[in-house]
DNA sequence: ATTATCTTTGTAATTGTTTCAAATAAATAA
DNA sequence: TTATTTATTTGAAACAATTACAAAGATAAT
């Protein structure tokens, strides 16, 4: 939890209870979890949470350039405190997200194009994670 | 329509009116649309259509391999009737999402990995696009 | 023609997210 | 300190996308 305090002063975050809290679990969590996953994970040791708090939260982390939104589930969105060039990888049964690798320069070298100005890329591979083929 | 319903066939699924009303707009209108486009653009011409066919039908066409869901927009499903292998990029202003380059052969790649089983990719780029700097 | 199967439809339920105003906490000024 | 302002949290309600489901309609098989 004093970890978590300074990491947020490092992107300008005003450390509140809740902050610390949630910035802690994602720390410690290296699952990119959903907003309900942190929810649920934190509202036994804080009973008061609010999920609004856990949503504005993760707006405000993100924005600030501490966490990044992974667009990977199209279903929930998904949150990763490694902000490295890394992609992932998801598991078409059981939704599990997982870093698969570092991107390469090449890979990760934003290409100039005359029609978008690019700032950020993301790249996600499907399929069955080991866990899934031996069931 | 005629050369819809012909596709359709290519992928084995029943041409039903419905069906190739769709696959016809997909395949003349290449902007990724979402099920709401698809049936607010249909809808005029065909008043008894339900949204809940939209979405059967693209489920179809995505579980037959017609279609590729695109996971790039965190709001709503995107579907590309362009099954090659290529990258997106999507406009953080403007939402709009558009091809933006084809995979050449090593990026296309699926990595050997010991822990997945790797059977696609997505690349996503972001940022602004052309229309939205001028503005 | 009858029966069975496939497809579409509309409604309701569910889920994830956003909005918003009141309550609480923290920071600043007097 | 106390008062005042500002920032943060909270819970309820609104909203939007998707899914579930059962009835109606269409198509195919007998
Ligand atoms: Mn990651
Ligand atoms: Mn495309
Ligand atoms: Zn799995
Ligand atoms: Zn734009």
């Amino acid at each position: 939890m004093l970890e978590s305090h300074q990491y947020l002063r490092q992107f300008s975050i005003k450390p509140s209870v809740q902050r610390s809290a949630v910035m802690n679990f994602l720390l410690k969590n290296r699952i990119h979890p959903t907003i309900d996953e942190i929810y649920l994970a934190l509202s036994p040791s804080m009973p008061t949470l609010s999920k609004t708090t856990v949503y504005n939260t993760l707006d405000l982390f993100v924005e600030k350039g501490a966490v990044r939104a992974l667009a990977i589930d199209e279903k929930n969105a998904r949150y990763d405190v490694d902000i490295s060039a890394h992609a992932h990888f998801k598991c078409r049964s059981c939704g599990s997200i997982h870093d698969i690798f570092d991107l390469n320069a090449n890979m990760y070298q934003l290409p100039e194009n005359k029609s978008f100005k690019i700032d950020s890329i993301e790249i996600s591979y499907f399929g069955i994670c080991e866990h899934c083929i031996g069931n």
